[in-house]
DNA sequence: ATTGAAGTTGAAGTTAGCTTTAGGTCAAGG
DNA sequence: CCTTGACCTAAAGCTAACTTCAACTTCAAT
């Protein structure tokens, strides 16, 4: 165990399961800021693996880093999340789970229908054109849902 | 309107909503075969129609393209899906729904709890560690799904 | 002082599902 | 015959979220 109370990459990915290289390509992106040592290293302080459990837990509900930084960033002097920002961020995260679970339920009521009737129409069926989208409204009609993969890419 | 029953890439891509290079696309990873003009253009019977609808509906529940050409494949002489076969196949997409929205469920039910503890630990919390990965199971440790994305790519 | 593990960088690679581009070819109307 | 719009191909580009690589440097222990 290190005397000092700042970790070092290895340590925090260590911590938190994240990679290290993630660790970095998070720094890149302003998600996760570390100070450095004389010889250029990072140190972080502890409460980064509370900042990455926000980042995790977000990234989970489904939010794109880039959402996640914007959401780090509104907090006064960047800091990290308290318990209170995160009552607050996290309130409108369950509208967007509700919508996601709304989707997918109506989904898969969709298909339970399709399986009896057999028509897998284009404009008319509710799983292959769960949007609603009528065949006219011209190309690149946006489909539903980039779903959640069984497995996703490899992590 | 074409005196013939085959349909050009153009025609198709109008009645499906499907974009031409993607049809292109789809020819190439052999997941919608057509046959080619003595001057060398594509022409689609009208069953494609069918089968594109059925690959929409796949992604729609969550399918990668390489699982839609599988469960293609296995139909014999790789034909068209018809009803039977949609009945079949579709059976288990909706176990698949199932596992989604049951997951999506577990992350905002721990939300909710969430909010109200503020613990937002890596270790303990169902919405950073929704999988309840312990920290010691090494790096690389799959932290849940890849969520449906409201802005996903742009298609 | 040496050594081996762990850290550093910028650039390129990965995956999925397409789209875009460049440089031609084909088909139908006037 | 000529033009115009639809079509053809191969290859490169796009996005997100990282990972991998090569070529060093730093740190802690012996």
């Amino acid at each position: 165990m290190k005397s000092s109370d700042l970790l070092t990459v290895g340590e925090v990915a260590a911590r938190s399961g994240v990679a290290a290289s993630a660790l970095r390509f998070y720094e890149a992106e302003g998600l996760l800021p570390a100070t450095r040592t004389t010889g250029n290293q990072r140190r972080y302080p502890r409460h980064v693996l509370r900042r990455l459990a926000f980042i995790r837990a977000a990234q989970n509900i489904g939010l794109s880093l880039d959402e996640i930084t914007a959401a780090l960033a509104s907090l006064p002097d960047g800091r990290t999340p308290t318990r209170a920002d995160w009552a607050r961020l996290s309130r409108g995260w369950r509208a967007r789970l509700d919508e996601q679970i709304a989707a997918l339920t109506k989904l898969r009521d969709g298909l339970e229908e399709c399986i009896g009737c057999g028509c897998l129409s284009l404009q008319r069926c509710a799983v292959s054109n769960p949007a609603d989208v009528s065949a006219g409204s011209g190309p690149g009609a946006a489909y539903l849902p980039r779903t959640l993969r069984v497995n996703p890419t490899r992590r």
